[in-house]
RNA sequence: GGGGCCGUAGCUCAGUUGGGAGAGCGUGUGAAUGGCAUUCACAAGGUCGGGGGUUCAAGUCCCCUCGGCUCCA
């Protein structure tokens, strides 16, 4: 065996002298009183230190975290616990050259039944982003030195009493308790057998399994719940469960059965900040020394003070803003799915606590810089990477910070209609209308619904997230629904039929024929169907390129090939014969249309040119996103977190045309999909591949996972030009180019409408143009407002007083005119100088112009409560065959009939008689 | 690919059932103070993203389109 067996110390006040002076870092720690008498005395630097040390000093190797993206396992978001860069040395399917290791690993939580986000920050220990200590073994040493150097470390190296250390077992696992009686001299009541849910652990459904046993720390009374059956199994603060240990001794059958492991391996885990806390005798993990520095730092930006509220609020946003570093410095950029979905819940949640406070600017990157700052002397990639981190968080702060302010007006508004019908749930519809068109998160919308005192109908949201899922599936199922149906050449499609790499012109022979989704023997002239050839050169529509069109013909039928689509492992062409039929049996020539498939082509090479020119501009996180490679212009969508300006399009164009320009080698070969790894070939993550995949390399610029076809050299690109860039969705940006004849024609186009703007300027080149349109714009303006100028003055003048007549009735100048071709603004003008200055008065205008008739009435202020204007021009208008309305003191209207001018101004005479002979009555 | 929201002065935005395009900041001019900060007054600044339709009348309602945001795929 290679553990010492050491003595147990049963004082627990002399920390100094319980060190092993041989190895220990932390022997050069100043003389201390124990931690839990002594505030802050033991830094979480030394702690994480003081463990791999010794499990170094126990022939452990120390290997490195791994990053927060677990490599080739799909089935996990995150690294979650220390075991998982071992999960494949458990199973056996890897070796390493070490049997026994130590690691500090960097872990993330964040979703899932055992760390709800929402729980984050209001609890004493949850955590999206934590690191695990642990020590493993692979088939060498099992239980009895697992338990040896837990409890060496725990008593010794931390100094820890055993009088505060409980331990479980699973209660089957009789070797487990009685090695504990036997090293930690634990009597049976400090050891509680617990069930299958509690001590029994296994990776999946299948697979190595086994019993597992934990280390708790008594807090103290105190800290308890003061139930009277608390005890270690108890939820509450007192008991802490610090480390486990997994016993991995069985292999579980797929019929559920149990089997010994030939070699049974350890997976411990422990959380520094839990042992952290519990070392420098804090309540809760924000109190010890890994978050101290960010609380400080929170509580300065957010002006937060001692409440319970604002303790949340620094909990929430130091703990999100170590998630947020660690995840970009791993590569995760916020988005709208996976992984990147989650950082952005993390950075929304915090913004949305930080706005809580006060926040109406980006603080969380602040806050980043200060986790980069602690922590970058143990994990460097954070500062490798600190300028996009602080960078993106911004970004994304101010994204979400505008958001918030539209959104919230929303939220509001819901919460008055459920308020003011004396409900207590949120409707589904509303909060999915959050979500969906503000994109506030649900989680968000129910913390803030449940301040005030409602919850949220969450089924209701379910509801109509199904039902948007369902509007966008039945459109691509209608969408897809043209593509040939593998059905009727079932037995056909097995062999991959595609020659089209290197012929584009071959002899084969129809295999088979189908039309409207039933095999057939023939097809005649006019008819439309597919044919599947033994040997077909046109390229069935795939990553993204489209499908090949051309001609079948024999000396006895011609027919178009307008389409052709992957059915299985071949190709089927979609064809209309032109003349005579098609046999199956038949012998053919098929003939790709050349020119179509060489412009294809260029677009394709030059898609992956500008793959890698965005690479090398924008970042390594751009990542292709979808992609459309048609003749006429070539679509690339891909992720980047905001619009591209002018000097990195220009900068991504000149890069493309300089690699066109050096007509670099295009190379395409077939490997291995680890070698084509190795050589750091670009693939899409969700595409599936083959065993040997293809590899499309152009010399010194990218190597990408293609099955697309393409040049030989770039230089057969021509000209390369971006005709657009835009958005997809939040964090997809799209760009349009077009190559070869295309990027000519828009040349040439563009050329020839500057040539026509020119003309119609009469100016003699475009700069002269421009000035031209400036010159014209200004003009245009000052000759609008002479016009208005001189309105106005008719307004005034003798000529509109002139056409008006008057008449008073009750004491009131009832005022009426009609002109010819004034607009609404000018007869509005007039009304108003009437009315003051003839005050008090009802004023009635109108106009003809082009056969339409504008009227207006204002009835002066002192008046307006006797005689209401709009009223008045109700009465008016049918005579001009029209309608109008607007406020009491002033109104208009129109009408279709100028003959019946005169007549409306009689009539609007004796209305306003009328309305003043109903008052007096 | 499909759905939702937004686009109004240089900037941030308001604009009621359709009825005369607004506020604050910024800019310019004038006044007050010995000067500045400042305060007050006045002014300039608008294809209401673009196009079409309904209507006597559209920033407002409908359709199309461009741009941004967002969710689903």
């Amino acid at each position: 065996m290679r553990t010492r067996r050491k003595q147990m110390n049963s004082s627990p006040y002399s920390w100094v002298t319980r060190w092993s002076p041989a190895g220990s870092l932390l022997r050069n720690m100043p003389l201390r009183l124990p931690t839990w008498t002594c505030d802050g005395s033991v830094k979480s630097k030394d702690i994480r230190e003081s463990f791999l040390a010794y499990f170094e000093r126990q022939g452990h190797a120390r290997v490195p975290s791994s990053p927060l993206i677990p490599a080739d396992d799909e089935t996990l978001l995150f690294t979650n616990a220390g075991m998982v860069q071992f999960k494949k040395v458990f199973v056996g399917e890897e070796s390493r050259p070490y049997t026994r290791a130590t690691s500090c690993q960097k872990c993330m939580r964040a979703g899932g039944k055992h760390n709800d986000l929402e729980n984050v920050g209001r609890t004493a220990r949850h955590h999206t982003f934590f690191e695990m200590l642990g020590n493993f073994s692979f088939g060498d040493y099992f239980k009895e030195e697992a338990i040896s150097f837990a409890w060496e470390l725990m008593t010794r190296e931390f100094g820890i009493p055993a009088n505060r250390l409980y331990v479980t077992v699973y209660k089957e696992d009789d070797e487990a308790r009685t090695l504990w009686k036997k090293i930690a001299g634990l009597p049976d009541e400090r050891i509680v057998g617990l069930g299958e849910k509690d001590n029994f652990w296994a990776m999946g459904e299948t697979g190595p399994c086994g019993p597992c046993s934990e280390i708790i720390y008594d807090q103290g009374e105190e800290m308890g719940c003061g139930r009277p059956n608390c005890g270690v199994d108890c939820d509450c603060d007192r008991y802490l469960e610090v480390w486990n240990l997994v016993f991995m001794q069985y292999n579980r059958q797929d019929d559920g059965t149990l089997e010994p492991l030939p070699r049974p391996s350890i997976d411990t885990g422990m959380g520094l900040e839990r042992i952290t806390a519990v070392l420098q005798g804090v309540k809760t993990n924000y109190d010890t020394d890994l978050f101290l520095g960010l609380m400080e730092e929170g509580r300065r930006l957010l002006g937060c003070g001692d409440s319970d509220e604002d303790t949340v609020t620094l909990r929430v946003v130091s703990d999100h803003a170590r998630a947020t570093a660690f995840l970009i410095a791993d590569g995760v950029y916020p988005t709208n799915e996976g992984r990147g979905y989650v950082l952005r819940r993390i950075i929304r949640r915090a913004v949305r606590f930080g706005w809580k406070a006060g926040a109406r600017e980006p603080f969380l990157n602040r806050l980043c810089t200060r986790v980069i700052e602690e922590m970058s002397d143990v994990y460097p990639e954070l500062r490798d990477r600190c300028d996009t981190i602080v960078r993106l968080v911004e970004i994304e702060e101010n994204r979400f910070l505008s958001t918030i302010e539209r959104g919230l007006e929303t939220f509001e508004e819901e919460v008055k209609k459920v308020l003011s019908t004396g409900g207590k749930i949120v409707p589904g519809e509303a909060v999915f209308r959050l979500y969906d068109t503000f994109g506030f998160p649900p989680d968000l919308t129910r913390l803030m619904a449940e301040e005030k005192g409602l919850s949220i109908d969450e089924e209701g949201f379910q509801r109509e997230m199904a039902r948007q899922k369902e509007r966008a599936r039945s459109v691509w199922k209608s969408r897809t629904g043209d593509t040939v149906s593998e059905g009727p050449f079932q037995e056909f499609i097995t062999k991959d039929n595609f020659v089209g790499y290197t012929c584009i012109d071959v002899s084969t022979q129809v295999l088979a024929l189908a039309k409207e989704g039933a095999l057939v023997d023939c097809l005649r002239e006019g008819e439309e169907g597919q044919v599947l050839l033994e040997e077909c050169p046109f390229y069935g529509e795939s990553g993204g390129q489209v499908g090949d069109t051309g001609i079948i013909e024999n000396s006895n039928m011609k027919a178009e090939v307008t389409d052709a689509k992957k059915a299985g492992s071949a190709v089927v062409c979609h064809i209309k014969i032109v003349r005579g039929k098609l046999e199956t049996g038949d012998g053919v020539e098929a003939r790709v249309d050349e020119a179509r498939r060489r412009a294809i082509m260029r677009n394709h090479t030059a898609t992956h040119l500008l793959h890698a020119a965005l690479r090398k501009v924008l970042g390594e996180h751009v990542q292709q996103a979808g992609s459309l490679v048609e003749p006429e212009r070539l679509r690339f969508d891909f992720s980047h977190y905001q619009a591209l300006t002018d000097e990195e399009l220009q900068k991504v164009e000149r890069l493309v045309r300089q690699w066109i320009m050096d007509n670099r080698h295009v190379r395409v070969e077939w490997m291995s999909l680890e070698e084509a790894r190795s050589k750091g070939a670009m693939a899409l993550f969700d595409e599936k591949y083959g065993d040997r995949v293809r590899v499309v390399s152009v010399e010194g610029v990218s190597a990408e996972l293609c099955g697309g076809t393409h040049l030989s050299a770039t230089g057969e690109a021509g000209p390369f030009i971006i005709v657009a860039e835009s958005s997809v969705a939040s964090g997809v940006r799209r760009i349009t180019a077009l190559t070869g004849d295309g990027a000519y024609r828009y040349i040439t186009e563009k050329e020839g409408e500057i040539r026509l703007l020119v003309n119609a300027l009469g100016a003699s080149s475009s700069k002269e143009a421009l000035k031209r349109a400036e010159n014209l714009k200004q003009r245009i303006r000052r000759l609008e407002q002479e016009i208005e100028r001189l309105k106005e003055m008719l307004t005034r003048g003798e000529g509109a007083s002139s056409k008006v007549s008057e008449e008073v009735v009750d004491g009131i100048r009832v005022i009426t005119g009609a002109y010819e071709d004034l607009d609404r603004n000018t007869l509005g003008r007039m009304v108003d100088e009437f009315r003051d200055k003839k005050a008090p008065a009802a004023v009635l205008l109108m106009s003809s112009t082009d056969g339409l008739v504008v009227t207006v009435c204002g009835v002066s202020r002192d008046i307006a409560s006797r005689l209401n204007a709009s009223e008045l021009i109700k009465r008016v208008a049918p005579v001009v065959k029209g309608s109008g309305g607007g406020r009491p003191d002033f109104a208009q209207g129109g009408g279709k009939d100028p003959s019946g001018i005169p007549e409306a101004l009689k009539a609007f005479v004796s209305a306003v008689k009328d309305f003043l002979r109903r008052e007096n009555a």
